[in-house]
DNA sequence: CTTGAGAATCTAGCACTGCTAGCGACTAGA
DNA sequence: TCTAGTCGCTAGCAGTGCTAGATTCTCAAG
């Protein structure tokens, strides 16, 4: 085999490699897209198939089944969400706690789908003790950083996880229709008052 | 027509109508035992129809659709929690708030599958202006109960609204297992302390 | 007691789902 | 040019919710 030659062919898998991986991101793409227009119940693997012109098969050689597209979707989503949550803290005029909380519940109330695929669909991705992937450490972290200048003694981490389950359920129920659609502001702001109070003065 | 034909016949309606309603709550008990058992996912009309010992069409003559079925199973929840938050108000040693606190998340932990119906799914059970079911009305104002002793001069549906949606964050979060197990009672107490908080002194 | 109308119930099937075995075409290296 | 081996497709399986139409059963009238 010649130099050439053997260069010649670690292009070409270089180049199916890039292709491949962009047929991948097309997936994941079309299957947001579907779920955003049509929610996810659209998504079936023959509409996927469809959307991204291959055959079903195809899908199966990218992931390992639908479950594992959803939970592609629902990471790049968590990366969406902290960058929206990041780009909050920027905001004048409020707390930061105000800014992360509007934000949060902005970004629930605007892609639904992509927050469904996230938090509400258990679609196992690993939270514990296992890999956890970047884009829900950078979530959470801004959550946390949000909290952060109001926790005083009380413990930060906790604090957090209630101020986040407090949003979800805003988010949720929201969505759900389960809360006067007026008087959302209000629950924002109660809810923000309320964390903050716990402040040392 | 004789006068005891008469009788007889409508006594004949009566029973056949009694047996139609025990078979109607048959089939919601049985759903609801199905979901305990194996989840909802094991919920399907086949399994539901050989549970109850009748071909599936018979569904379909007491319910119009699977999701009826799901939402009855959902409004009789409403009434069990309703009933588990009403026990709790006589708890000693411990604030309303707390008591209802802890029901809820206990209802959430031990019977995830009936949660499940009556909050994650979306079911559209009438919420808004419509005819909302009694056993809803109950639950909500168990809550109301709770929280309106530390209301103070904050308004006290929309606290209310705001204490559950924390409560059902943190149920539903729990049960993805996206929060730690330990410091459950932790960030109950800090939940309970932030509502009380804003009392007027 | 027989009979026939009407109700109650079941069988069988539709269109759909997620998923996969196995075939055929196309590519790349000898 | 020939031959491996990859690649993607067609076709199909077992399951889903739901329903049309046949069948069985019930019960009052004759």
């Amino acid at each position: 085999m010649s130099s050439s030659a053997r260069f010649s062919g670690v292009s070409i898998q270089n180049r199916r490699e890039r292709e491949r991986a962009e047929r991948h991101q097309l997936i994941i793409d079309a299957a947001r897209e579907l779920a955003e227009q049509e929610g996810w119940d659209a998504v079936t693997t023959r509409r996927l198939a469809e959307k991204v012109e291959y055959s079903q098969p195809v899908l199966y050689s990218h992931f390992k089944g639908k479950d594992a597209i959803v939970r592609a979707v629902a990471i790049e989503g968590c990366g969406v969400l902290a960058r929206e949550l990041r780009k909050a803290r920027s905001s004048q005029g409020k707390s930061r706690l105000q800014a992360a909380a509007e934000a949060y519940l902005e970004f629930a109330e605007k892609r639904p789908a992509l927050y469904d695929a996230m938090f509400v669909q258990q679609v196992d991705i690993p939270w514990g003790t296992d890999e956890v992937p970047q884009e829900l450490r950078d979530a959470f972290g801004e959550l946390v950083a949000a909290v952060e200048p109001v926790a005083g003694e009380r413990d930060l981490e906790t604090l957090t996880e209630v101020f986040w389950s407090a949003l979800h359920g805003i988010a949720t129920l929201t969505h759900g229709k389960r809360l006067r659609p007026d008087h959302h502001q209000a629950r924002i702001d109660l809810l923000v008052r309320s964390v903050q109070l716990g402040t040392a003065p």
